[in-house]
DNA sequence: CGTAGTTCGTAAGTACGACTTACAAACATG
DNA sequence: CATGTTTGTAAGTCGTACTTACGAACTACG
């Protein structure tokens, strides 16, 4: 009955200081979701006892993540309390987008969210992997110098396959295969680095910051089409950190039009901007365009929502294209292909067009400090 | 930044005694993958140290979890081992299975995966809730009395929408609503029980059991068409614990048969076992609809495939149909349709007719030892 | 045959984490 | 002003895994 092959990476021992790790990790979590409270508030909100929570707010306020900032004013009897908080504003990441069709872009942001400072380069021409990656560096690198507080970390989002250790397996648009452009970045800038799929980062984003539910599908439309997949709240990366690469999924069973890639009815080829774009400036009827985009989404889609139980769909890009007729479309869609969903949710992101860079601080607040 | 909203249940303190429960099961899940082996051994396969190894050994023989067999003969010098195991066949599961389209099947089993006793009963007509569960009852408690040695627990796999706590949420097949099994059966028998779905019961056999790997997507034709998705090695339940209910998608862009819910292309009316029958019955050609079959599957599970970026589908269910043919053209047509999946893996479970019932004895080893 | 070397399992003591109990500080209320 | 409430911390306990050390039981070799 045993499968002595069955090799599984995720048994590991667990040792009191990683239980010590965790319970730091969730009263980073605490404050960065329900905002700056007291000790006690903390107490209660983790369940850990008042002493415990003390000391371990104690060691965050050595390490300078948390700082105090005053008493809490009128509130009933007993001792005021101290109000302790992340160190939203003195705790700044810089995240770097080069996902967009144009150019590299990049920002400095603190844990409020405020964006402090953008720089941007123009994209190198696809597959010009040197130029890509000394435009990264050079973003980078300007970026942190504009930084006026301490970063906690580099985060980036990429189009390609991206290893759960930063590692770009492979990523036509960049011209790079196997390039540890983590490691790279973070020997280069000496702080920490974590880079990731860009639909994914776009994923972290949604569920962090914009309250999606613990099982999400972001999908991300742009020059081509990604995806990022949530399941118990937790990023899937798949049996080689391929997960959220549905651009080329075929979709329906009557062809369709010509990919870039050389098949027919690729998801990219009904629903990225280009192909949109260029079926209206041909002439086609743009309501029948954004119809059959929203149509052919939900038909790929429907597979997924059935199978992994979503109640929840995000849609990131372009408003202007994705919502209305074409969200409409793939709500209708959607909803006639599945059974039990009648009630499943296709929204918009609020996230607009930060949402990398926004997400890009998810990445480092999980990678860095266990919050998410 | 901040989304209050966004509660999350995952959230929570971790204790010593938490660190300790984590490392005995991981002492128990080595020695159920591995085999028997030494305190010595374990400590190395663990991490953990001999002395602390030893103290869970020793917890667990006193538990009556794991018994001593012996000596180690003839191996090296040094004082010989005393060889430590599971007391696989000390223990035992009742396993029950509710998916047959005949019967309700039970068995005892032991942890070496002999079955020990077997029983059935006829199945009650669809929808025969009283009678349904009646038989149920029956069948468990016959088969409570049947183990020669001491359970571990009741594992239940049935058709329909159910529960983390094994609440049967919908299943029109059984005729329950909303009935709590789980807790029913727990009082009635005194021992532990979990009940899940039929499918997603059967993905953990393939996993725990048949080796495969943590991303794979086990699907179960019979009755019915569905499935079980696990991801990082754990099972996906979905945000309505209807994840895997995939029969009732529909496939293609070309209407297809009529299914017994009411609409057209389900991937139940071109796959399930009843839909092939009928369909040969009816004088069409066997080969046709056995690739049509095939085809239809990878068209429906294609996005599934792209976006979770699996390596491996498991079929589960009478090989006379689904191995060979409708597997071949599954491969080929899910190979056309999806983009860097040149390997994926389309098999075969080995797992028989027994799946669940076995998938039963992972539910019990899961649920009470932390074993997976 | 005796000694050296190896490996196993456990006893004793240490370090660390969260717990309980207890208390001083600082407020509101009557 | 006395009382009650709440906060934050000090002191001590308990559970967990660790390191160090040792006896037991084997092999290998001169």
């Amino acid at each position: 009955m045993t499968a002595p092959g069955a090799r599984r990476a995720t048994r590991l021992k667990v040792l009191p200081e990683h239980a010590r790790a965790h319970n730091r990790s969730l009263v980073l979590a605490t404050l960065f979701h329900d905002g700056a409270m007291s000790r006690a508030d903390l107490a209660r909100a983790t369940g850990l006892t008042r002493v415990t929570t003390s000391d371990l707010v104690g060691e965050l306020l050595g390490d300078g993540l948390v700082v105090e900032q005053g008493v809490r004013q009128g509130a009933g009897p007993g001792k005021p309390a101290i109000l302790v908080d992340l160190d939203r504003e003195g705790l700044q990441v810089v995240g770097l987008d080069l996902s967009d069709s144009r150019e590299y872009r990049g920002a400095v942001i603190d844990l409020t969210g405020a964006v402090l400072a953008r720089r941007a380069l123009p994209r190198p021409a696809d597959g010009e992997a040197e130029a890509a990656l000394a435009a990264v560096r050079s973003l980078a690198t300007e970026l942190l110098g504009a930084a006026t507080r301490r970063v906690l970390g580099v985060g980036v989002g990429a189009p390609g396959v991206i290893s759960r250790d930063g590692v770009v397996v492979s990523s036509p648009n960049l011209g790079w295969f196997d390039l540890p452009l983590q490691r790279e970045l973070r020997e280069l800038l000496g702080v920490p680095v974590h880079v990731a799929n860009d639909a994914n980062v776009a994923a972290l984003a949604e569920h962090t910051l914009g309250g999606a539910s613990g099982d999400v599908l972001v999908v991300k439309v742009g020059r081509g089409v990604g995806a990022g997949v949530l399941t118990r709240g937790e990023l899937t990366r798949g049996s080689r950190d391929a997960a959220g690469e549905i651009g080329h999924v075929t979709v329906g069973t009557d062809a369709g039009p010509l990919c870039a890639c050389g098949r027919r009815g690729c998801l990219e080829s009904w629903l990225s901007i280009r192909s949109l774009e260029e079926r209206i400036a041909q002439g086609a009827d743009r309501e029948a365009v954004l119809r059959d985009a929203g149509e052919r989404l939900a038909i790929a889609i429907a597979p997924v929502v059935g199978t992994l139980d979503l109640s929840e769909i995000v849609l990131s890009g372009p408003a202007d294209h994705l919502d209305g007729i074409l969200r409409d479309t793939a709500v209708d869609t959607l909803r006639a292909r599945t059974f039990l969903h009648d009630d499943v949710q296709v929204r918009m992101s609020a996230q607009g067009d930060d949402v990398v860079l926004r997400g890009a601080v998810v990445l480092i607040l999980d990678g860095e400090l266990g919050v998410s």
